[in-house]
Formats: structure tokens, sequence, C-alpha cells
DNA sequence: AGACTTTTAAATGTCAGACAAATAAAAAAT
DNA sequence: ATTTTTTATTTGTCTGACATTTAAAAGTCT
């Protein structure tokens, strides 16, 4: 893990890269202390802020962890389920912010995802997981709920069907998907009726989930998804009619900028 | 995003979520140029090393990109699907190979969620995916292939078969699951005979997909993984039993040390 | 005037040395 | 033997400086 070419730009990146190198083949395992910052800068032959930066670009990817004090230094870090959901998410999250990713993409992705919990989760979820959606249907049907409010209610309650499956791997995949779609979701207006579809919908996937009957609960999703769909494809038109209409009526009229 | 408390440790944390939250929020927008070192170390009223090691922190999640040189600086990246692959990867197999999760649990998680990619890819691979699959079929049944060759090609193949879904957003949440498993098949001694057969339903699940058969695709896939999770059952369980045999013999002559 | 070359300024990348703060181990005192 | 004090180590931060890159401004020549 002594790479470095004389190549003196990104001198950090390079140090970051081949620790990194280091820990994901082994050569450095969890909980081994890595040398001082002092005696990294002697080894790779930099400055000590120039090591520094390197070690704040592994904490960032939570792959080392610092600890002050005698005997303190960097340490390598287990990656815990919870910092790799983050991680996760936040990804998942850009990745369709920034990419002009359609919502229907996003949507498909998701739901087909979930279709493979499906047939997991209705064969081992627990009586938590269950009460868990139950709740959540409940929330939802209450009136007077904001929009807001009622996507962070779908969001718990396809995270406890994900979760239902017992597969932490799956549960982790399934994370970004499910909570990345939420801003997306956010954007949508739900109507009453709507909203009375989708909790009927959801009280039908969780009666599939609890008789154990995961095909089922996959064609429950299916329907789900068609909604989702059609819904925002109404609300996208919607918008666009708007948004064409003020284009119009703001030709003769061009005082707005920026 | 100017929240700073006077709690003078972790600075460059606190600084670097700052503009996290700017960045995930919207108020900053993709390349949109972010002020420079000395403004922001003004700003935050921290030295400017401070903000460096916040700003490799930002680098280091591919949410930023720098450049040197007049008008130069830190711009809002554009997170690439490119760039959110490998991070989706490495997150992946650093989860499963410092969490001790089980085969099995990873097996399931992969075949599960590559399942729900059948139907789609059935649907609408090109001929390109399909030519790719085939050729790894062919390169996975010719002898003298290493095992790693051919876990590479197997990874190939289930990538194929994963783009012909043709949505993206799948292609990113699946690179991670299929990537991360190799270390894991890479421990796996694949004789002649268990290769055949997985060359055979290889096979199966090409023609499934390319006679538009996404069931049958699906049902190649679950064969699959129970001839995985067999072989691995089988390589495991005759290595624990070499282990306890040395841990016998070494019981009387207790000379090896770490 | 227009095209090319040179200079300049701004920004990141790196370095050196220093001090503050935290922390655990060693030393000292009770 | 236990508690307290000291000490050494290590990270976190600051100040100031120089090198390098790069685009724009200034200058020069045709």
């Amino acid at each position: 893990m002594k790479i470095d070419p004389k190549n003196p730009a990104d001198l950090s990146a390079q140090i970051a890269h081949a620790i990194r190198d280091a820990i994901v083949s082994g050569e450095l395992i969890v909980d081994e202390r890595l040398p001082s910052e002092s005696e990294l800068a002697q080894q790779f032959q930099v400055s000590r802020p120039t090591v520094r930066e390197a070690l704040k670009r592994l904490a960032a990817q939570s792959l080392i962890r610092t600890q002050r004090g005698a005997s303190g230094g960097a340490f390598v870090k287990r990656l815990s389920y919870e910092d790799a959901y983050t991680q996760q998410i936040t990804t998942s999250t850009l990745l369709l912010s920034m990419n002009e990713v359609s919502f229907d993409t996003a949507c498909e992705a998701r739901y087909a995802l979930e279709r493979a919990c499906a047939p997991l989760s209705a064969e081992r979820r627990s009586a938590d997981h269950l009460a868990t959606m139950r709740a959540e249907i409940f929330r939802q049907s209450q009136p007077g709920l904001t929009d807001e409010a009622f996507c962070a209610s779908d969001v718990a309650f396809h995270r406890a069907l994900v979760d239902g499956a017992g597969n932490p791997v799956l549960s982790y995949q399934l994370a970004g998907a499910v909570e990345a779609m939420q801003p997306l979701m956010n954007m949508i207006t739900f109507t009453a009726r709507s909203r009375e579809r989708i909790v009927t919908l959801h009280a039908r996937i969780a009666d599939a989930i609890e008789a154990q009957d995961g095909e089922d609960a996959g064609h429950g999703l299916s329907a789900l998804e068609s909604e989702t769909r059609a819904l925002a494809q109404n609300v996208f038109a919607a918008r666009a009619l708007v948004a064409r209409e003020r284009e119009v009526n703001s030709e003769g009229s061009p005082e707005d900028r920026t």
C-alpha cells in the first residue's frame, strides 16, 4: 500500500485510494489501528495536512473512524447496516434528482424490487411487521393529513413490508429504492379519492402478507404501481398545461426574470 | 447553510454536513460554483485547512468536483450513473465482507432482486444483451478456465441479464447486489460437474429471455439459486471439516502462531 | 482593427510549524 | 491498594507561505 507516483497533484486522493485498497483487500482488518498521521506522512513522504485530507475522504465513506488522545488514531471501521443505509439513500436520492430520471423509470424499478420481496415477506413476516403496516394504513386513512405526512407513512408501510422478508441485505438494497422515491412522490398532490384507492390497495397487500400469500401481494403491488403511475401522469400533465399557459401569457408582457 | 455551533470539535464534519444539506435540498444546483475556500473559511469563521477537509469529504462522496486555476473552485457535481455504481459496489462489498453476512442471506437477496428484473428483461432485451449472454456462456464452458475467470464471466452474464431490462435505476441497484457477491463466490472451487450444471442453467435462462418468457427465466434463476446454495454448502462443510481436523492435529503440537 | 503572445491574478494543492484539546498510561501520593 | 496527578501521544485546528494551474486581461505585432 505504498504506491505513490511522483505526480504531485491529487496526492491526498492517491493516498486515500491506497489505504482504501488496503482495507477492501483485507490487508487491514476491522478495528485495526492505522499508523498515526505523522507516521503516515513520513511513510508517504507528504505533509500531515495532506494525510489528513486523505483520512477525511475515508471517514466520509465510513471506512475509518478516528479517536483523539493517547492511543487514539484512525481505526478501520466496521461498516454498519445503518451507515450503509444512509449512504445508499443519499446516493440514490441524488442520482434520481440530478439525472432527469423519469418518474416512470424510478417507479418501475422500485416496484419491481418490492415484488421481489413479497414472497419472502409473506413467508416470514413477524406480528410486529404486520402491526406496523396496519398502523400506517390507519394513519393514511385519517383526514387532514398533509401530503408530506402521507408520503412518509407510505414509505414506512413499504419499509415494513420489505423488512418483513427478514433479509438485512435485501432491506439495505431496498432502502435506497424506496426512500429515494419520496422527493418525487412529494411532488404529487393526493386527492381524497386517490388516497382512498391507495389505502385500499395497501390493505389488500397487508391482507395478502398476513395470509402468507406472496403471489397475491405481488399482484397488489402491481396494481399499486399502475395506480401510482397513472396518478403521477395526471399530475404532471396538469402541471405541464399550466406551464404552457403561463408561457403564452408572458409572451406579451416580458417582465419576469430569474 | 450557515449553521455552525461553537462546538470546536468536528468542525470540518459540520461544514461538510451543512454544504451537503444545501446540495441535496436543491439550494445549490448542479454545476453551480461554491464560494472559494478562503470565502468559505471567512463565512464559517474557520481556517482554510478546515474548509479543505470538509470539501474533501464531499469530493469523496462525488458530491463536488474541484478545478484549479482562475475561475476554478468547487462545483456541485452531477452524480453520474458510473460514480453511483462504484459507490454502490464498494459499499455493498464492504457490508458483506465486514458483517459476517451468511452466504445464504446474500445469495437469497441477490436472486430475489434478479428475479424482479427477469420479466422486464424478457420483454425488452436487445440483441446486444442476448449476444453478451451467449458469449459469456460460451466462455464459461471452455475448459481450463480459472475459478476467478469463471466467476467474472458469471457476473458479466448476470449484468447483461439485468441491463436487458433497460432500466438504469434497476441496473444501478442490482450492480451492488451482483458484484458484491463476487468475493464470496471466489471462495468456491467449481468442479467440472458443477460448472456444467451452471452453464446449462445459464443457457436455459438465456433461452427464456430470448423467447421473451419472463416466467420461465424466473424459474431458471430459482434453480440456479438452489444450485449455487447447495454448492456453497458443500464447499463450506468440507472446509469446516478440514479446519476441525487441523485443530485436532495441532492439539498435541502447539507450535503455530500468527 | 484583428490575431497572437505575454502578463497577471485568482484559485486550488501542498508544505511547515505551532498550539489546543482529549485521552490513556505511567507516576506519585495518600 | 486506591486515588490523584503528571505526562506523553495523537488528533483537531490555526497561521502563513509557496507552488501550480488556468482563464482572463493586457500588450504587441501584422
